[in-house]
RNA sequence: GGAGAAGUAGCGAAGUGGCUAAACGCGGCUGACUGUAACUCAGCUCUCUACGAGUUCGGCGGUUCGAAUCCGUCCUUCUCCA
């Protein structure tokens, strides 16, 4: 019996929201959790110690990437990732499947599974869902990802459907291939924006039993409302007892309507990406450090944020450290907009529990600006 | 005082008779970024009443159908010799 599980500690009463507690073996992750993501085994620019500081309580690495570079010898060596890296709260393995998606340029995908042509030396690989797993068990991460395909959008109705069966067969095999009992499997939900293909796959997964459930192949292009609407198509045939994982989600509206509609963990590089690029994501709408309007302005970032940058560094100073390209304000940024989102999270769960969860939304959107933009 | 070299857009730097409002880099200004090939990418950066027009390549004056590019002269800078 895994020492993996969750427990619901309190539902929304006017939506599908809800504050979970998943025990991942002996390590808690309270949810709706926003996860960092690390994938070559770090979180850029930042060490574990900053990690621990903003508050997060897990984190994403990649199965593909860290298959690449070191390789999941080296890993393992190390006495697997957590010993690796030196952080011990819970890791979670992306299996490859996003790489099919984002290095389609450089890949084949067949029936046993994907050849791709390797971007760093240019060599030929060969990912199949059970060596996926394989690496996945070895690199010892807590939460480990079955191989899927995350389609482009739009995908034409026939090959979703062609796809969405390939999955699940290579589901199917990625949890024949796994054995280890101190790391969980999650299966993910694919099938386009197609609500009977996105049904066929949800109960065909859980059919098999996961740990928990993934939906993927959601920002990949897509408007909003699609989305949305694929993320509908996907929870309601998920059960509650186990977690639900919107993969690769983190813009602050996305994250608020995926929490009303049930979701509980998310992840995303946007907040560590945007910020390597001068972006921040504050209280009252995204800006760009970089602007000339920040030149001489001597405030904190975010009056609300209570971040080690916001407390200690202004927008002049930040705007300074980019012009110049020090690598001190890509760091500063990651913490920031880390922590605005781990915050925004952990205001999602007081707001669920005190039954106000719709209200905190209303106003987070309309103080971000979702009247006029995206976030 | 003499000899040589050079002055191109905010800076650096190509160009050496028409295809040049002038490559490229930097700087500057905008925008994008959602399971990370991303400290990346895209656009703009002489002026204007702006899918067109007007002024440019140290100054002035020439040669030529046509000049940043050739000639004269002046100014400035640098190097070397006194």
């Amino acid at each position: 019996m895994k020492n993996f599980n969750l427990e619901i500690l309190h539902k929304d009463p006017n939506s599908r929201a809800r504050t979970t507690k998943i025990n991942v073996f002996g390590k808690e992750v309270m949810t709706p959790v926003f996860m960092p993501v690390g994938t070559l085994a770090s979180v850029k620019f930042l060490s574990p110690e900053d990690i621990k500081k903003i508050n997060a309580s897990i984190i994403l690495s990649n199965t593909y990437h860290l298959w690449l570079r070191p390789g999941e010898d080296i890993v393992d060596q190390a006495g697997g990732i957590h010993k690796f890296m030196n952080y011990d709260g819970p890791v979670l393995t992306d299996s490859g499947g996003f790489q099919v998606f984002s290095l389609a340029d450089a890949r084949k995908i067949s029936e046993e599974g994907v050849y791709f042509k390797s971007h760093i030396d240019g060599s030929k690989l060969f990912l199949s869902p059970e060596k996926a797993i394989q690496i996945q068990q070895k690199i010892g991460s807590d939460i480990a990802m079955s191989f899927d395909e995350c389609i482009p959008y739009p995908s034409d109705y026939n090959y979703a459907k062609k796809s969405v069966a390939r999955t699940l067969r290579w589901a199917k095999r990625g949890k024949d291939a796994h054995f280890r009992n101190d790391q969980a499997l999650f299966g993910i939900v694919q099938g386009g924006d197609y609500d009977d293909l996105r049904k066929e796959c949800a109960e065909a997964l859980v059919e098999m039993d996961f740990d928990g459930y993934s939906i993927g192949g959601t920002s990949v292009g897509e408007d909003k409302e699609t989305m949305y609407r694929m993320i509908d198509y996907s929870i309601k045939y998920l059960p509650e007892n186990k977690p639900r994982y919107l993969m690769g989600v983190g813009a602050v509206n996305d994250i608020l309507e995926g929490i009303e509609r049930g979701v509980d963990m998310f992840d995303c590089v946007l907040p560590t990406r945007i910020a390597r690029h001068g972006t921040l994501m504050t209280s009252v709408g995204r800006i760009n450090i970089k602007k000339a309007i920040y030149k001489n302005d001597f405030t904190p970032l975010d009056a609300k944020c209570d971040c080690e940058t916001c407390q200690n560094y202004t927008k002049a100073y930040l705007n300074h450290l980019f012009r110049c390209n020090e690598g001190l304000g890509n760091r500063l940024l990651s913490i920031h907009n880390l922590r605005f989102l781990i915050k925004l999270v952990e205001d999602a769960r007081k707001a669920i529990n005190e039954d106000r969860f719709q209200e905190f939304k209303a106003e987070t959107l309309k103080n971000c600006g979702f009247d006029q933009r995206g976030f």
